[in-house]
RNA sequence: GGAGGGAUACCCAAGCGGCCAAAGGGGGCAGACUGUAAAUCUGUUGGCGACGCCUUCGAAGGUUCGAAUCCUUCUCCCUCCA
């Protein structure tokens, strides 16, 4: 009997290591897990979302893939939307004070948001808090009472608070705040285990030591790695422009998976996909030993991904169009037309009007470039003759098609 | 509240009366090479039907034949003191 829990408790814990970077302590994890296959009651493990972003990207879904995996172990997965932490914004990591977001925003955020994670998490299986339920109606008492819980000292032990404290830079009452929240929703929803990056570290410390304050036991916490982006050195993120949303076209995910650097593609493979471990250490083994190309192997990965997101057919078809396009130089034909008359057309502006570049001074240097394809041959004149069915390339990736009227 | 220092293109950063659409680096884009990528090399990086014109060096005024550069006021940021 015992032996076959503690088998139970290892297999679930094979799983749940995947990929994280740290369990804070895996021990008291491992009791938890003893706890909950013995009693048959699920663990609740809890993720906060602040509703920030409204777009969401394979570097969010790290963590909720992490989730999922509680899911599928029959865990019990409450998803927190930050509605009243995000009106404070979360410090963690910044070196100034974020901007603080109205309702509407947060609303219309939450929304977006929610439509894009139930992709990775199953439905069914979440439970959907606002924090302002419980944080919106606490009075000053109540207020006052988890503020002294926590001390000053501690909060400037935090990297990103310590470093702007002693460059002089300002930092809002307020914001000592945000931690203490965000600890409050685990004491609220009794959580067993809080998810979040690795730049959650002192926030989910926070809500263990609060809970203990509180008279609960307290949550574990686990850090999954922050995803680099494309160019494999920043973390990926909407403002560097090097991530690969949810929500993208089949072919964009493609082609920008396939421009990932070698040195990416295992961890992707863990992070992102379903594929065992096995597998992907199969892999790896066989990629540096020449016997597989890293090029295939990114065309699975994008394979993998496609299907996550859209299907498995619509990976197939990206794969083909890639293919098509750089592997044999050749032009898709699923490309956008423009309609146009006959005419002679001046290309730095045309290119312009149909969104190819940015403006004709841009048209140009393109031109000179040697960056402009009619009907895959290169062209470097200014003027063009269009003719319904000449295809105009830019680069390696713009295409239009003209339709002559 | 007092005393200094600063704000230059996507970012960092030079320039301190004409030769400045503004050095250099990063990033971006394009070309070559590849495996599609990385690395490397090359070019390019305000706009305009353009060897000329227009707009840009925190904002507004002023001095001057001529201002990113000098003066005045304003805004924002930093450092030191209280």
């Amino acid at each position: 009997m015992e032996d076959k829990i503690m088998k139970q408790v290892d297999a679930q814990l094979e799983i749940i290591r995947r990929g994280v970077a740290e369990i804070i302590p895996e021990e008291e994890l491992k009791q938890k897990l003893y706890k909950s296959i013995k009693e048959n009651r699920p663990l609740r493990a809890k993720l906060g979302l602040d509703p920030t972003a409204p777009d969401i990207h394979l570097g969010h879904t790290v963590v909720l893939n992490k989730l999922r995996q509680f899911q599928d172990l029959g865990h019990q997965v409450h998803l927190i939307i930050g509605d009243a932490t995000g009106r404070i914004g979360d410090p963690s990591g910044k070196s100034e004070t974020r901007k603080q977001l109205t309702e509407e925003e947060i609303k219309l955020n939450a929304a977006t948001y929610q439509d894009q994670i139930f992709k990775v998490l199953d439905k069914e299986k979440t439970i959907v808090h606002f924090n302002s339920e419980w944080l919106m109606s606490m009075n000053l008492e109540a207020v006052l009472r988890l503020a002294g819980r926590y001390t000053v000292a501690r909060m400037l032990e935090r990297d990103d608070f310590d470093k702007r404290y002693k460059e002089g830079l300002p930092i809002g009452v307020h914001e000592f705040l945000y931690p203490l929240m965000q600890g409050y929703d685990s004491v609220v929803l009794e959580a067993d285990v809080e998810l979040g990056g690795t730049d959650q570290k002192f926030n989910l410390l926070v809500g263990r030591h609060l809970q203990r304050e509180y008279g609960h036991e307290p949550q574990i916490a686990l850090m999954m790695p922050i995803l680099e982006g494309l160019d494999g050195v920043q973390k990926m993120s909407k403002s560097l422009g090097n991530y690969i949303g949810v929500n993208e076209e089949a072919y964009e995910m493609f082609g920008k998976t396939m421009s990932i650097s070698d040195e990416l593609i295992s961890r992707y493979f863990e992070l992102l996909t379903r594929v065992s471990m096995n597998d992907i250490k199969d892999m790896q083994v066989r990629m540096d030993s020449g016997e597989l190309n890293p090029r295939d192997v990114k065309i699975n990965l994008a394979k993998e991904l496609i299907t996550m997101y859209h299907s498995a057919e619509e990976a197939e078809k990206a794969e083909a169009r890639f293919k098509l396009v750089y592997s044999q130089g050749d032009i898709p034909d699923d490309i956008p037309e423009v309609d146009v008359v006959d005419a002679e057309v001046w290309l730095p502006k045309f290119l312009q009007e149909n969104d190819m570049v940015s403006s004709s001074s841009d048209g140009r240097r393109m031109l000179k470039q040697g960056a402009i394809r009619v009907n895959g041959e290169k062209y470097e004149d200014e003027n063009l003759m269009v003719s319904d069915g000449m295809v105009v390339q830019v680069g390696k990736r713009k295409f239009i098609r003209i339709k002559a009227e």
